[in-house]
DNA sequence: AATAAAAAAGATCGTTTTATCTTTTTTGTG
DNA sequence: CACAAAAAAGATAAAACGATCTTTTTTATT
C-alpha cells in the first residue's frame, strides 16, 4: 500500500503533532525511540517534510523537530504525496493507463468507491483535526511497533 | 498498492479468461504483446502462477498458456496471495502491530471498512465471474498500456 | 570565544524488485 | 528419428528502496 517510508512519516507527524509545539521541540534521536523506527532513515524522512513545509525544526541546542500552526493545517494526503508521490490512490487498480469511470478495467467498481473515498478522508482532514478527533473518541494507542511488509 | 509483478499476474489471467481454454493455448510471446509487458519478466510470472496451479501450460509445439475449468474458479485474491504475500490487504495501514478493531490507530476508522470490502470481493469472486460480470455490461477495456508507479 | 547539541547534507551500502539472458526439458510433426 | 516450438529452470544484471555513516552547518550556553 503506502512505502515504510511513507508510514514512518505518518507516524512521525502525529506523533510530533501529539508532542510537540513551539516550545516543545523534539529530537530525531527521542522520535525514533518512541516509534521504533530506524534513527538515520528517519532523520532523512524528517528534512525531507520540513524542506517541505510539513514539519519546522530549529538548529543547536535545545532545538528539534516540532509542528506550527501551519504544519497542523496540513493533511496526510500531504504527506502521502511528499514521501511517496501523488499517484498513490490515483492511477488505476491495474495500473492500466486507459482505465477511467468511462473506460473501467475489470476491477474499477470495485476498487473506484473506495479510493475515492479515501483520497477524500485524507485530503480534507487537517493533522490538526484527526489528533482532536483521536483525543475525544479516547482512541489514542501507541504509535510503537512495527511490522515490516 | 499491488507490485508491477502482481498488476502484470492479473492481467494476465484476465487475459487468459477472456481468450484461452483447453483447446485454444497462447505462448508468453503473444500474451506479452497483448499486455505491453516485459517477456522474460512475464514468463517467470506465468511459471509461478503456473506451479500454484492457478494457470495451466503444455510445453510443445502448439502448446502455450490456459485456463482449464479449475483455473477459472480462482479468484484475484488467490493472484495477490501467490504473487504478493497474503499480508496485502491484511496489516494496519500504518504498519502498527498492535492496531486491530478493538485498538484502532488514528486511520484506522477511515481505511478499515474498505479494507474489508474489496478483500472480501476479491476472495469471493472467482475470475469466470469476473469475466462474466465485465461480457455482459460490456466493459471490456484493453489490458494494453500501463503506467510504471 | 569555545563548546556542545542538534539538524542538514551527502556519500555509501545492502536488499528487494524488476528485468534479461542462456540453457535444459518436453513434445508435437514431418 | 530429427527438428523445431514451446515452457521450465536458473544465472545474471540493473534499478529502486531501505538503511547507515560521516561531515558540515547552525546556534544556544558557558
Amino acid at each position: 500500500m503506502l512505502s515504510n517510508a511513507c508510514k514512518y512519516a505518518i507516524r512521525a507527524i502525529l506523533y510530533l503533532a501529539i508532542h510537540s509545539d513551539e516550545t516543545t521541540k523534539i529530537g530525531v534521536k527521542k522520535i525514533a525511540e518512541e516509534l521504533e523506527t530506524p534513527q538515520p532513515f528517519l532523520a532523512k524522512l524528517l528534512r525531507q517534510l520540513t524542506s517541505n513545509k510539513l514539519v519546522s525544526s530549529t538548529k543547536g541546542p535545545g532545538g528539534g523537530f516540532f509542528l506550527d500552526k501551519n504544519n497542523k493545517e496540513k493533511s496526510i494526503w500531504d504527506v502521502i504525496c511528499c514521501i511517496d508521490g501523488t499517484h498513490k490512490f490515483e492511477k488505476c487498480f491495474l495500473g492500466l493507463s486507459k482505465c477511467s469511470d468511462k473506460n473501467p478495467c475489470p476491477v474499477h467498481s470495485t476498487v473506484s468507491p473506495f479510493k475515492k473515498k479515501i483520497l477524500n478522508e485524507f485530503r480534507d482532514k487537517t493533522i490538526s483535526k484527526l489528533v482532536e478527533e483521536i483525543e475525544v473518541e479516547g482512541t489514542v494507542i501507541s504509535l510503537k511497533g512495527f511490522d515490516l511488509k
